[in-house]
DNA sequence: GTTAGTAGGTACCTAGAGGAAAGTGACTAT
DNA sequence: ATAGTCACTTTCCTCTAGGTACCTACTAAC
């Protein structure tokens, strides 16, 4: 994508902040250690079949760990990765620009909407 | 969504992060004031119906401001607004990120594909 | 008179992401 | 025998974001 050229971050942005990556990547650096399920009914309304796609995708790329024990019922851990916490400061920047701006933004669109 | 619940910073990621509203707020931010075709030359690939609608919704924000001239042929400027550049150490945390990190994915990618 | 340039608007269309629902396999508990 | 658990997988379907292509008004310049 040429949309790279003029923007440097737009890798790590396809990488962190693609549908379903984030809330995924926050829960499992809030939470620690977590199964599927676990996984599925904290984040609400994710289907599993997402779910799953997102968590392969996070996995190959290395911000997730996937750890499978053959019991049963078989048991699957998901654990965010080293180079996954290293996102961390910047998720707490985004909470902190958020706490402070986020009203600022809605002042905005009511002033635009009149 | 529901999403919203397990993740604080969602909301700030649809405002940011979503499709091409980065690139544009990236090259607004590094480059300054810019009319509507320059940012289009800049950002390459994006048609200028989605520009519209991108700016627009970055206007509505508050992110940006645009500026209307009455001539012929119209210029109009676009340019970050105070509360845009309050984004550009969260962008530059990202850029460094990327910097030191996108090689690690690179290679967990290779790890995994094998 | 026709071409170029600006900042879009409009109508149409398509690909693909994502949702819904059901199935799977292996075992356990009742 | 039946139901339930877990971690998916598969199939089907919908929906909409985004792309393509064309149109607009206005004027200067060639």
């Amino acid at each position: 994508m040429e949309s790279e050229l003029a923007c440097p971050i737009a890798p790590v942005v396809d990488l962190v902040f693609s549908r379903w990556t984030t809330p995924i990547l926050w829960t499992l650096n809030q939470h620690g250690r977590m199964r599927f399920v676990e996984l599925e009914r904290r984040i609400g309304t994710i289907t599993p079949k997402v779910l799953t796609q997102r968590l392969r995708q996070l996995e190959r790329d290395g911000l997730i760990t996937r750890t499978y024990h053959p019991e049963v019922p078989p048991r699957v851990e998901y654990e965010i990765s080293e180079l996954g916490r290293s996102l961390a400061p910047i998720f707490h920047n985004l909470a902190e620009w958020s706490k402070r701006n986020l009203p600022e933004v809605e002042k905005a669109r009511s002033r635009y909407d009149r």
